[in-house]
DNA sequence: TCAAAGTGCTTTGAAATTCAAAGTTATGCA
DNA sequence: TGCATAACTTTGAATTTCAAAGCACTTTGA
């Protein structure tokens, strides 16, 4: 069987949450405004998906100040490195199944 | 920017909604039973992922008897093909992006 | 031949998730 | 002083997900 859905990890379904690993994958570490531009989304739906996967250690938070501003930068932790691989090499599979 | 969630569709989200599609789109005709084997959900919940699909008129519906038992099969709409090649599309493409 | 079990969905309703709007707290500007 | 803005957080309604129960047959076997 080509077609498999295992290996797709819940976690990482919503658009906004595949999202902010994507954007985390490539760029280090960003803040709430970096991603809220990145994924143009209202700031109460950021912070809800954020805290989703805070709460799951896929992501962190790194807050300081800034120009006496509070600054939260939001990172992947190695699980969430992990877990986000996973998912996308899961996805790749699926892709690939389909086109073959 | 290399990183957009730009073209992902939210109807195809969830882990069994994309499952249904990928494998409508390898199979070009299945049943409920054929579809819930592949992807090991409970009847209920395949059932209402699959009415979701059918509203949005990306999937339709084959109700015939096969030995006296009704037997219903799934096929993706001509408009299904198209969303969800996109949608297959914007997810290569972010996949890419990270990648790079 | 009739009750019990099975098949193939559909319905129901609770739980989880998603979302925007409103709220909070602190700074910046006039 | 006072109003606007920034950077989140909280709230609660709407939507989605899910399993269990329900329904309408059909099959099985005593």
């Amino acid at each position: 069987m080509k077609i498999s859905i295992e290996g797709l990890n819940k976690a990482f379904e919503s658009r906004i949450k595949l999202g902010i690993m994507s954007v985390l994958a490539v760029n280090h570490m960003l803040d709430f405004n970096a991603l809220k531009e990145y994924l143009d989304v209202t700031d109460g739906n950021l912070a809800s998906h954020i805290k989703a996967l805070e709460k799951e250690e896929f992501i962190g938070v790194e807050k300081t100040f800034v120009d006496r501003k509070s600054n939260t930068k939001y990172f992947m932790t190695k699980e969430g490195k992990k877990a986000f691989d996973e998912h996308l090499k899961a996805l790749e599979k699926l892709i690939k199944g389909i086109s073959e």
